[in-house]
RNA sequence: GCGAGUGUAGCUCAAUGGUUAGAGCACUGGUCUGUGGCACCAGGGGCUGGGGGUUCAAUUCCCCUCACUCGCCCCA
């Protein structure tokens, strides 16, 4: 019996992980400097926190999910995306007492039973802000500066943020309706799915990527047409915001996000360089949801960056490489260096060893394979002469260095460069 | 859930209805006894994804299955 991983799963190996750290790492700064903490949200939540905060009608509630029972019965759900969790925590710890505007991130994996494909797996990972508390657009324009410098940050350049507004509870059922009106005189060109959504959830038909649809959708009456005076002067804002910071974006009108809590401010951050999956990051407003979780009323923005699809768009980076490498030649070298070794370590400095017992050639070529700086060289001569033999590996420049010194001696010369 | 493509060495790929399935790279060893990259030589490594069928004979042709990849749907 040979295990594989499960299907859409995948383990990240050095090499491909690089990415994925500098990624987090630039997020994690880029966050902090805007005043956002981070939460460990759990990875598993009841079935209904999903059902309800996504959307019963969403394919991710209705045929994505992990869904199973735990050993007392109760169902419990894998996480398909982060925004639930966090505002579950957030009403339970009710954060809201604790300051007028929270503001967290979160990072982790995901879980959608999709089929998988070119930058979509089954577990995948996230990374996603949530600024709970305000309705003011001044929020909407840092969440999205925000995204864009993280972005920046790690050279994801190449990249097209489309911004929209859906509307809010008083402009959002009649727009609903009348584009259901519309798109009822024109059913015979739309897709079958479209047909279908037409009932279910017709905003959806606004982004259908079929050429009868397309046709349909161009004509569509516009949801920025029949926004409400106050979503009108918000997205307003929003705009003028980000064009203040100079951050380049297009207006989709046929932007509509996929999950049921959306209002107002949806974006996209779009890739042409990754197939069909062009999405890298999306996000917008869901005033409604703490509530419709059982909160105070909180407007909220957020976003969720897919990991795997930036990391994928980011250059390689490099494994580290040893500082240095300790060829040691019999048990007489190894006894007296290990304590050395160890302790530079301890001070940061990448010390690689061999552990095959080898002679010296085998070593210089492990050291060499490994990409090593310099190589340390110590066997019996040098023990006896107290001097141990340093190596640059890039110019084969040899220097003595006293044994009693190493500690000291050793990060000095490594730090030059 | 639907559709298409691909499965041969660790990786990238050849080959043929018929002897022992090959190459490059990688790996191990040697030429080279305490000094790496280069070169040359040698070596290890494969149930040709799995099962069934056709055939005297299948890695090759057919069917099933599994896996992977890509697309649709949807999404980060």
């Amino acid at each position: 019996m040979r295990f594989q991983s499960i299907r859409g799963v995948k383990d990240i190996l050095p090499g491909e992980i690089e990415a994925v750290q500098r990624l987090e790492q630039a997020a994690r700064s880029v966050f902090e400097s805007f005043g956002f903490s981070e939460i460990r949200i759990p990875i598993f939540e009841v079935t209904e926190l999903f059902a309800r905060g996504i959307g019963a009608a969403t394919d991710i509630v209705e045929k994505e999910m992990y869904t199973f029972e735990d050993r007392d019965g109760k169902k419990i759900t894998l996480r398909p995306e982060g925004t639930a969790s966090v505002v579950r925590a957030y009403i339970e710890h009710q954060l809201n007492l604790k300051a007028p505007v929270t503001k967290l991130y979160y990072l982790g994996p995901m879980f959608r039973h999709e089929r998988p494909q070119a930058g979509r797996f089954r577990q995948f990972y996230q990374i996603g802000v949530e600024a709970l508390g305000t309705d003011r657009p001044v929020m909407d324009v840092e969440v999205l500066a925000m995204l864009t410098a993280v972005l920046n940050q790690v050279g994801v350049t190449a990249v097209q943020l489309e911004i929209n507004s859906l509307g809010d509870a008083a402009c959002r059922p009649p727009y609903r309706k009348t584009l259901k009106a519309y798109f009822k005189t024109h059913l015979a060109q739309l897709c079958e799915d479209c047909r279908r959504r037409h009932e279910t959830n017709p905003m959806r038909i606004m982004d259908c990527k079929q050429e009868g649809c397309m046709a349909v959708t161009a004509k569509a009456p516009s949801p920025l047409d029949h926004l409400c005076g106050e979503c009108m002067a918000h997205f307003q804002q929003v705009k003028d915001g980000l064009n203040r910071l100079k951050i380049p974006f297009i207006v989709n009108e046929r932007l509509v996000r996929g999950l049921d809590y959306y209002t107002r401010t949806a974006f996209e951050v779009t890739t042409t360089k990754l197939g069909a999956q062009n999405a890298i990051a999306a996000g917008g407003r869901y005033d409604g949801l703490v509530e419709e979780l059982g909160g105070p009323p909180t407007p909220s923005i957020g976003f969720a960056m897919g990991v795997e699809r930036i990391a994928s768009l980011m250059e390689r980076i490099e494994t580290p490489k040893p500082d240095v490498f300790f060829a040691l030649l019999g048990e007489e070298a190894v006894r007296p260096m290990l304590p050395v070794i160890v302790r530079l370590r301890g001070e940061g400095v990448r010390v690689e060893m061999d552990y095959s017992g080898g002679g010296l050639k085998k070593q210089m070529g492990l050291a060499d394979k490994l990409g090593a700086r310099y190589t340390l060289i110590i066997g019996e001569n040098e023990l006896k002469s107290g001097k141990a033999i340093l190596r640059n590996m890039a110019d084969k420049s040899q220097t003595e260095l006293s044994l009693s010194e190493l500690t000291q001696l050793l990060p000095e010369r490594l730090r030059k460069p």
